[in-house]
DNA sequence: TAGTGGTCTAGACCACTGT
DNA sequence: CAGTGGTCTAGACCACTAG
């Protein structure tokens, strides 16, 4: 019942916590009403505001939602809670219950041609990180990934790291400190070119699925672009949109 | 300078505008330094929490950024905003510049076959809202998109609107006072079938881009299940990602 | 050392919901 | 009417950053 106050995670962090597994495990059901704030605060001996701020970090992670003069309620639980994420292919993989490896083509510090340029928001020729790897699930080739770097944010990034088994988004944050926040991807349904038919093991009908993704940082610096391709019969993309502020 | 207490507006709303207004005027410019909390609560008359919580709403809509003893910067204008939004077709094709139009194909209630049951959330034999529609824009199809809704939810929807005119969405929110909040989408790469490659005026060898989604409201329930194929060629979907939440 | 954002408290008034 | 969430105040201490 207790919260403890001298732990490193925030109280209102702990709270929030501590009602999300009470939830998960059905002491509160789908649609029952939580504590009112001034309960909840009572409860866990903390301020009402503390209470607040954990109802709403609940609020937006979609376990809960409000109405104001009756109370706070259970979501019905969201299904595919990871879609909100911005995942990596080995992530993705593992999602789906696939085993994720990889296949490094080409690991190369090059000149930016002029799309990848505007993209990484560089000039042409500006020194760039290309690595372009094949993605297998289970064995099977699912994609064709070209991602080019900007190389001054991270220099040698090449030489330590052996990217059929590594993570990229993994050595970006650990080595170079760099987040990742969010990205902008175009999606599209084309037919694949000669290379992609042979690296995918493509029949002669089946279509690829094309993305071009732009992720930035926190300071909406662009720092990868990647542009790929996936298997179209064995590859669907899952996504999650939402509905933004009622503010502005 | 001053803000308006007794407006229907709060405080930190009217705050985080006049701010945002800065910003985006230029009176703030990329990478400087925002006035600091307790330097905003005193500009402004109001308490630091008010200032914070406005902090706070520029941070979520990706307008600033904070930096723990050092203060609050402004980031770097977000490309494709929109891209955060749930959007509806006419939306959509008006970001583009484009005009869009449509053709009803279907406008019945029909029983729900074992898909839509699932998708939806209901039993199979369940009244289900078909509305099928040809999307064009500038004249030219774009899309086959077929919508199906709980009729329970949404009765004589198909008496009182023309949907070649009105926007779904619209009418829900309106009329039936349902808001969608988010929505979970699958999308592939595949060729079309003999109806999709006549009514999209298809060339033999053009893939379509298959969505499946499924949109829900606040409360996590399904309110529409949306099949719809786009024109490979004419058709590029675009959207953003998130990195969640540093909470669970 | 001074200033910053992050957390937390203990109050207050408001509009809205149900009975 | 009593209870709810939404807003707002005026303080406080903390860890972190910079000069």
């Amino acid at each position: 019942m207790e919260l403890n106050p001298s732990a490193a995670t925030p109280l209102y962090v702990q709270l929030k916590l501590r009602l999300q597994q009470q939830i998960e495990e059905g002491i509160y059901t789908v649609g029952e009403r939580l504590p009112s704030e001034r309960e909840l605060a009572e409860m866990y001996h903390v301020s009402r505001m503390t209470a607040r701020q954990a109802l709403q970090l609940l609020q937006q992670s979609g376990h809960v939602y409000t109405q104001v003069g009756k109370g706070t309620y259970v979501s019905r639980p969201k299904i595919e809670h990871e879609l909100r994420r911005l995942t990596s292919f080995t992530e993705d993989m593992h999602n789906r219950g696939l085993q994720a490896s990889s296949r490094v083509l080409k690991a190369e510090v090059r000149l930016a041609d002029e799309e990848t340029a505007r993209r990484l928001e560089l000039s042409p020729g500006d020194e760039i990180v290309l690595l372009s790897r094949i993605r297998m699930a289970d064995g099977e080739p699912i994609a064709i990934e070209h991602a080019h770097l900007n190389h001054r944010r991270c220099r040698n990034i090449l030489n330590n790291h052996d990217f059929s088994r590594e993570s990229l988004y993994q050595v970006l944050h650990d080595q170079y400190n760099i987040r990742l926040v969010w990205a902008s991807q175009e999606i599209e349904a084309r037919m694949p070119d000669e290379e992609e038919r042979r690296l995918l093991k493509l029949s002669a009908r089946t279509p690829v699925l094309g993305l071009v993704r732009v992720t930035y940082d926190e300071r909406n610096q662009p720092v990868e672009f990647v542009r790929s391709s996936y298997h179209g019969e064995r590859y669907r993309l899952r996504v999650a949109l939402y509905h933004q502020e009622v503010v502005s």
